[in-house]
DNA sequence: CTGAAAGCGCTAACAT
DNA sequence: ATGTTAGCGCTTTCAG
């Protein structure tokens, strides 16, 4: 690979001149400018990206911290910050912390031996602890979705969706449709600020939620699945469901299936998220969609505008995006 | 941050000797080694990668090439590549080039001016003329996956799975419980492969696939679901259809729902990759598991060992791994 | 066993 | 308008 030298030998010039030339900084001769380039071109001549780190401080990457890429929830981000990234000649560096604190640890550790121009956090990936740790450091950095408002982060970059209004937005519907037995299925921590929205409409509207209507569920495998089937087995059956995911609402229309009842006919359903297979199942899912495309843009355009020291006012690095009712077919007046 | 001649100046020695004893390499005083040591510790230090790398033409970090994150077969293998890369101090540079020749491209293009150390290159995000062209930068490299068995690719280290025999299996298992109306469903031209193994068996029980029992899909969203509802319209409908990966399998579980043809009674399915959401749907989805972690942690191995110089027969670098047959609840004897 | 010195490829002051 | 020089932080001969 031909480096600078080889290119400022060649042209007769030094290599302050190709650098000139490369950057489009300082005056260059219009004539040696085009000799330049010419060489460039003929010994297919590019810049090296790691020397030039190691002078400016550096290195066109940015980090993104995750619990995990397998988890369906991130890819679609993942695919949206690299994109944005991409078209600033920036790349990311993905690291997953398998939700493992010494995993996030050792991530951070790594990274501060190289170089990289900033930091996106995802919740739930690191603790704050880490993350203040980060901060001393002085790297840029956005954190992404819900960080359970914690003392530290209200001051820092933050892209979020407005999880307490998703909440709301599914109790609304419901109260609409004329539904009047709910039940929600949550899982904590996480997720209660979700509870919290659909608890409140509720209560607002005169129908506050009993201890007994709100199962809560583990990360385990099928626990929606059993959390719903519980609820099936009750004398007195609701009528619909907000579960705090998409993931769990499949569990619950799997249950749903197997203990006979059909949706929306005995049972209305809405999820939060929409992922991909909430239109493709039958029913097709109602849900309370996140703007996740939206989220990861503005993170990463939010984050490189910080790595470019542009002052930044702090309502502009505090963001809140909401979240939206997609009505399909999981939802339906109660039967009569 | 403190640099390695903040540490040399402080512990009384030249960098040399600094770069001695973290490294481990050169004969260093235990004494003065201690002394060092504790400085290191004291000043926080940690050693630059970008320097480090300028100097010995390396960035310890490799780039996956693939398609798209978003798309939910790889997620999982991207979540391997990088557990394992973490474990030899390996980061990984995420590029998607979204089905898009120009934007792999532009990928390779940017990858150039970064020193990478090699590359992990998943089949059918950038065409073989842009490997040949990496190649001749002498950049270790493996590919991922189905690369269609062109010529160059026989020469280059390759880790993929068995998809002709994927085909047999699910052809097997079918005949074995009896089906002879058959249909396959496939997308074409990256799965036809998958598909000629489900025919060579089928010809060799003497029972070979007409053109019509053959439904070619697109990438269009439902496309699937449209070749399925076409099948069951069909005056002699098939009582087992096989689709080339698990999403068309969900397609035309829907389909079959939306027919009123109940699975595994009316139809048998089985799908390809084995999916999160397989076990989850009723039925259960029966399928031809790949082996994605085993597929990522191989590429992955091999490409560190490519990257530290170490012979590799040729037979090592053409890894094929073998699929599964996982039965679940779609499958089952024909109704007579 | 340790130090001195050169240099990886590039950029940025400062001269000319 | 171009060249000179220094140096980013590290590794690696080669001397001592």
């Amino acid at each position: 690979m031909a480096t600078m030298s080889d290119v400022a030998r060649r042209a007769g010039v030094t290599t302050a001149t190709v650098s000139n030339v490369i950057n489009k900084k300082g005056i260059v001769g219009e004539e040696t400018r085009q000799r330049v380039l010419a060489i460039i071109a003929e010994l297919d001549y590019r810049p090296n990206l790691v020397a030039r780190g190691l002078r400016q401080k550096l290195s066109y990457t940015i980090a993104l911290i995750l619990p995990s890429i397998s988890n369906p929830f991130y890819p679609e981000i993942a695919d949206e910050i690299e994109a944005v990234a991409r078209t600033q000649h920036y790349h990311i560096l993905l690291c997953n912390t398998h939700f493992d604190p010494a995993i996030g640890r050792e991530q951070l550790e790594s990274l501060s031996t190289r170089w990289i121009d900033g930091l996106l956090i995802a919740a739930g990936s690191i603790s704050v602890a880490e993350v203040q740790m980060m901060i001393q450091r002085e790297l840029p950095m956005v954190l992404c979705l819900d960080w359970q408002e914690q003392e530290l982060v209200k001051t820092l970059p933050l892209v979020t969706v407005d999880f307490f209004r998703a909440g709301e937005l599914a109790a609304q519907y419901f109260l609409e449709l004329g539904h009047r037995r709910l039940a929600v299925i949550v899982e904590p921590p996480s997720h209660l600020i979700r509870m919290e929205g659909f608890c409140q409409v509720l209560a607002q509207a005169g129908m506050p939620l009993s201890q007994e209507q709100i199962c809560r569920t583990d990360p385990t495998e099928g626990s929606a699945y059993r959390a719903a089937q519980a609820l099936f087995q009750r004398p007195i059956r609701p009528t619909a469901v907000f579960t705090t995911n998409d993931e769990m609402a499949l569990q619950v229309m799997t249950a749903a299936a197997d203990a006979g009842l059909r949706i929306p006919e005995d049972l209305s359903l809405i999820g939060l998220d929409d992922i991909s297979l909430a239109t493709r199942l039958r029913p097709r899912l109602t849900t309370i969609a996140l703007p996740k495309r939206a989220l990861a843009k503005t993170a990463t355009q939010l984050l490189l505008r910080l790595i470019g020291k542009e002052e930044i006012a702090p309502t502009e690095a505090h963001i809140t995006l909401l979240p939206q009712l997609v009505v399909r077919d999981s939802t339906a007046p109660p039967r009569t």
